[in-house]
DNA sequence: CTAGGGTTAG
């Protein structure tokens, strides 16, 4: 009966003293990648001259052209700004520092988000969050922390909220320490009272480090404030300990979330199901697809793909093309997950025309964002002779700037393809050229 | 403002 004295924190660490996460190893991360090539001090310079790996001459006039050319579409970007209804658009702004991000462009990010204090939008705290977390994703922290500081003297509002988004930007770049020292000192300074969205962020920083005596120390602190854990709090502990293949503990999890009448969603499914095909046991994910359908859940994209993984690792193309024409029978919408796993594959598969065939899909579907996904097929096409081919794929896809060393006439031809002119507006359909926003 | 999958090779 008296389940009184068992809180929340108890039940989860005899849980977690049975998995101790920090002593499992979570899947490779490209930072550990790249440190051993660290250790590899032969050519140091290499690094920095990002070149795409092709053309070994990076010419200067080529360096130039494209120097300018950014500087044009930031000037462009900038005169977009002016408008209410583009600076209301999340996408263009994400999608646009994005690209500049991969670039490593940091110093224009930082000249393109510091634009944004011209507008009146700045005193609002939703803009500026929007901001602060675009910062995060380009793995600029510390901006985002000067922009939070600087809040007060742009006449904004500044609540747990914003407090929340800098906490995140932290996160986001991995400064996973440097999120808990903010999160220690700045609440209790400001005066502000940290809320569920703070002790989430915190625990999915610290599953990312893999401390489970921290990510148990806040927990205990989340419940001494009375607040609840919710369905965010747990789907983040099962993804974390799914992903480790610690089914049994993640299983035990689930149930605790279950004693909380919290009822598992397609997240917390599918985190599960990832688990399991990624570890083979195909057989268990069907059954799982079922109870989910069983209790009134279907199977979304994420679902599929993750056979498709699991598939894609045995190089077993019939079984992942299987649930790729399965997703499409169902009316699910194939994502860039989908096709950076299946082209490649198909590909590589020597289905030349088939993996043709799923490209050209992509491209009508608009799904451009991981324009890597088509290099097989474009390398394949031209080292058959098939220019043709290749350039049709390339112009669809509006993909010039990816494969112009692979088809040098496209530069000719740099014109608007007949294909699409002016859709919307002018300035967003070419400050996006070649983009997607479905991720 | 908080929870997803994958990606990158010579």
């Amino acid at each position: 009966m008296s389940k009184v004295g068992s809180s929340l924190y108890t039940r989860l660490h005899g849980i977690f003293k049975a998995a101790p996460i920090a002593t499992v190893k979570p899947p490779k991360f490209k930072s550990q990648i790249k440190s051993k090539k660290l250790v590899n001090k032969a050519k140091e310079s290499s690094a920095s001259s990002a070149s795409v790996g092709d053309g070994v001459e990076s010419s200067n006039v080529a360096e130039k052209t494209k120097s300018t050319d950014l500087t044009k579409k930031v000037e462009k970007f900038k005169r977009s700004c002016e408008t209410e209804s583009f600076r209301q658009t999340h996408g263009l702004y994400s999608a646009f520092i994005r690209r500049l991000r991969e670039a490593k462009k940091f110093s224009v990010i930082d000249e393109v988000l510091q634009h944004q204090k011209k507008y009146e939008d700045i005193k609002s705290e939703n803009f500026v969050i929007r901001i602060m977390l675009l910062y995060g994703y380009s793995g600029m922290p510390e901006h985002a922390h000067k922009l939070f500081d600087e809040m007060p003297e742009l006449n904004c509002e500044r609540t747990i909220k914003s407090f929340n988004a800098l906490l995140s930007a932290y996160v986001n770049s991995r400064k996973v320490d440097e999120a808990m020292k903010v999160f220690k000192e700045l609440p209790e300074k400001l005066g502000m009272t940290p809320d569920i969205v703070t002790y989430n962020t915190m625990i999915k920083a610290l599953c990312r480090k893999g401390s489970m005596e921290e990510i148990l120390s806040i927990l205990e602190e989340t419940e001494k404030n009375g607040i609840e854990p919710d369905m965010i709090t747990f789907n983040t502990l099962l993804e974390e300990f799914y992903r480790r293949d610690l089914f049994a503990e993640g299983d035990r999890i689930w149930d605790l979330m279950k004693s909380k009448n919290l009822v598992p969603n397609i997240r917390s499914y599918n985190s599960r199901v990832r688990g399991l095909t990624r570890n083979k046991k195909f057989a268990d994910g069907i059954d799982l697809m079922d109870v989910m359908r069983t209790e009134g859940i279907s199977p979304d994209a994420h679902t599929y793909n993750a056979f498709i993984t699991g598939y894609r690792g045995d190089e077993n193309l019939e079984e992942a093309l299987k649930w790729y024409d399965e997703m499409k029978e169902k009316r699910l919408i194939p994502d860039s997950v989908t096709y950076c796993l299946l082209i490649p594959l198909v590909c590589k598969k020597g289905e030349l025309d088939r993996a043709v065939e799923i490209s050209e899909e992509a491209i009508r579907r608009k799904v451009l964002s991981r324009p890597n996904m088509f290099r097989p097929v474009i390398e394949r096409l031209v080292s058959e002779g098939k220019i043709e081919k290749a350039t049709q794929i390339v112009k669809d896809g509006k993909l010039q700037s990816y494969f112009r060393s692979y088809l040098p006439d496209l530069s000719a031809g740099k014109e608007k393809t007949s294909s699409s002119p002016a859709a919307s507006s002018p300035v967003e359909a070419d400050l996006l050229e070649d983009e997607e926003s479905d991720d």
